[in-house]
RNA sequence: GCCGGUGUAGCUCAGCGGUAGAGCAACCGCCUCGUAAGCGGUAGGUCGUCGGUUCAAAUCCGACCGCCGGCUCCA
């Protein structure tokens, strides 16, 4: 057979040759050095059988694929040390059955069914058992078998496998690895030796994991490792899980006394305190302004509602599971604590005729819903069961969607810039292709799909098209970012929707006289605001910007004597507006300094007899990280700017 | 909801069969101080809850509740 080099050099090799048998024929350094191979655009190891005129570049321990071959046997390793691990308690050779394995970022996991629980206490012994794998320095082998072999392999032993062996489609090849006293279906790629693998990897966690991610089916036992090629990129990144429990939203929150979840009012349910609520309202006025310079009008609505209007939307019983349950008065009447803001403003759109002159019209509220998301997955301020969204429902003709669609991504934008979040993604969900969990026809879904990757396309905007995403009854576009932890959160969301207008029979009166049906476009570019604080929280690591610091400034007098004159600049701070106290507490001015500091205060001014005699005060700025001494108007001046132009410094 | 872990003072944590401790915070007092912790004192806990084992339980066991890490879900 042959093959093709980078270099456009063609290779003659033996039939079903590998990417060893081209290192071999190279020589030189690649027959050491070479441990696998891209082959067109594939990850391919050693061991695999090369395709018939394939191009091949080979790589070394030096290329970034590297660390995927290693994870990806590290799995493997993980596997056989956690069967060793029982077989070592007594337990019979096939007591451990096997999920998957794969390789994930920084690492890698296997999901496992032992005979009895791992617990985080067993992850020394297994690692320890994987580093004498290691040392062992086994080889691997690829062997291919017959489905009737394969199938016969794991007979009575493992359903799991028997099972993802039935999932491989016809005519693949049904592929094995094997090292000493461990063999496993997998399709690879794989380092060729245990030895080869950097010792530099560490079990993290083990966590439920369910089979095939399907929650009617078995619950398997998830262990976690992370694995680098150096010692120090491993120490880099144990660092640096380190480093962002400090900017953990929970934890500042309760630091920074910035809210509060507390069992006896209920899980999931927060509490915002003084300091916090002012993040909360600062983005509030942010986004009110800006969608005030938009054309939207401001509605309020209130927190409940009848059961047969969310009947008549469809949210009910559709999404029942994850609703408080209804109330229900003596006489059957029924009421849901809301769980989305649209059907109230369709209501209101409802309320009289309606002209194409008045389109489109933009209905806002920050309005609170109430959802009863699953207790396991309640989560600080990111996943709640009562948050506000700074939501706004646009009414309006077929021909304005895609402009509508296209400002909103410019609102979401600006306001995303304006607080220096750049690292989100963007992704729109479309329908499943042949599911039946949606709402309204076909022809209005692809409408509606085209008109949102084009509005997207437009705007400059990149994004990932994600199959299956789709809300019920309509396509939409999400805004996602991670937090300090690496775990993705959606923010905003905007979403079309031919389909409630429709089950409303909400119309409008065309120019031509008759009635004409509206298309409705869900929009929250923060989305909740909860969620939003959280992020921004860890975004600013509780360090933030004047404009939305909960205290601006803070007035230490150096003595009593000065005390007076630090209301007097107090006073003079707060008349400006600026959130402003002063520590008039009987402790030594470092003491202040160091608390003040630790609360993350951004601007703290000491003043004592020289501040005193000039009218002046002496600025610890921190995120500017100097000194420096001001009149007391020129600072007023100076901080008012800052916050008008809502300044990241 | 499921699997695993965990729960001691407001916070961070020690104690892990013999009946509860530290630091910080709070409170009182002294100190009047120039850019990240001055000193002394006081008060504060039915050791998440309920049940069991034991002469004796914060400590061992069970259930429940909360929290943490995942999984599932997310209009």
């Amino acid at each position: 057979m042959k093959i093709r080099l980078p270099d456009g050099k063609e290779l003659e090799l033996r039939p079903n040759a590998t990417v060893a048998d081209v290192a071999e024929a190279l020589g030189g350094r690649w027959r050491k050095e070479a441990v696998g191979a891209i082959v067109d655009g594939e990850l391919y190891d050693l061991l695999k059988p090369l395709p018939e005129g394939a191009e091949v570049r080979l790589i070394t321990k030096k290329d970034p694929e590297f660390q995927h071959l290693f994870r990806h046997t590290l799995a493997h390793v993980l596997a056989q040390a956690v069967k060793e691990f029982f077989t070592q308690k007594g337990y019979p050779e096939d007591a451990v059955k096997l999920g998957i394995g794969p390789v994930i970022e920084n690492g890698f996991y296997y999901d496992i069914d032992p005979p009895e629980p791992i617990s985080d206490a067993d992850l020394p012994a297994i690692e320890a058992i994987m580093r004498d794998i290691l040392r062992r320095n086994l080889p691997l082998r690829r062997t291919v078998l017959s489905r009737e072999e394969a199938l016969a392999r794991y007979q009575d032993k493992d359903p799991y496998k028997t099972e993802l062996i039935g999932d491989i489609p016809e005519g693949e090849p049904i592929s094995f690895y094997s090292q000493e006293g461990f063999t496993d279906l997998c399709r690879g790629p794989h380092v060729p030796r245990t030895g080869m693998i950097p010792p530099h990897f560490k079990l993290t966690h083990v966590a439920g994991a369910y089979f095939k991610g399907d929650h009617t089916r078995p619950q398997l036992q998830r262990v976690y490792g992370v694995a680098f090629r150096t010692k120090e990129e491993l120490k880099e990144h144990l660092w640096r899980i380190e480093a962002a429990k400090q900017r953990d939203h929970r934890k500042l929150g309760r630091e920074l006394e910035l809210f509060l979840v507390d069992p006896m009012v209920g899980k999931g349910l927060v509490l915002w305190l003084p300091k916090g609520n002012v993040l909360r309202e600062e983005l509030i006025t942010l986004m009110r302004s800006e969608q005030k310079a938009r054309g939207y009008q401001l509605v309020t609505t209130p927190h409940i509602g009848s059961l047969e209007l969310y009947k008549t939307s469809g949210h009910y019983p559709y999404y029942a599971e994850s609703q408080f349950p209804p109330m229900t008065l003596e006489d059957d009447e029924a009421y849901l604590l809301k769980p989305m803001n649209c059907p109230h403003h369709i209501r209101i759109f409802a309320a009289k005729k309606r002209s194409y002159r008045e389109l489109p019209l933009r209905l806002a509220e920050f309005g609170t819903v109430y959802r009863f998301e699953q207790s396991g997955e309640l989560h600080g301020l990111t996943r709640v069961r009562g948050f506000t969204q700074d939501d706004a429902h646009i009414f309006c003709t077929p021909d304005q969607v895609k402009d509508e669609f296209k400002s909103v991504i410019e609102l979401t934008l600006y306001v995303l810039k304006i607080l220096g979040l750049s690292d989100f993604r963007a992704r729109i969900g479309t329908r499943e292709p042949g599911s039946d969990k949606y709402v309204g026809d076909d022809a209005l879904w692809n409408r509606a799909e085209r008109q949102i990757q084009e509005a997207a396309e437009e705007m400059g905007l990149d994004f990932t098209l994600e199959a299956g995403d789709a809300a019920f009854y309509g396509p939409k576009l999400d805004f996602v970012v991670r937090d300090a932890l690496g775990r993705e959160w959606q923010l905003g969301t905007i979403q079309v929707d031919y389909n409630l207008p429709q089950r409303f029979d909400l119309t409008y009166t065309g120019p031509d006289g008759t009635p004409h049906r509206p298309v409705m476009i869900h929009r929250a570019p923060f989305g909740s605001i909860e969620r939003f604080v959280g992020i921004i929280i860890e975004h600013f690591a509780g360090e933030f910007p004047l404009w939305l610091a909960p205290i601006q400034t803070v007035i230490i007098p150096i003595t009593d004597r000065h005390t007076e004159y630090a209301q007097k600049v107090n006073a003079e701070l707060s008349a400006a507006g600026l959130r402003s106290e002063v520590d008039g507490r009987q402790e030594r001015m470092q003491a202040k300094i160091r608390d003040w500091e630790k609360q993350k205060v951004p601007i703290i001014l000491v003043v004592g007899d020289r501040e005193m005699e000039e009218g002046t005060v002496a600025v610890r700025d921190r995120r500017k990280k100097t000194r420096y001494v001001m009149a007391v108007d020129e600072l007023i001046q100076s901080l008012k700017e800052r916050i008008a132009e809502r300044r990241l410094e």
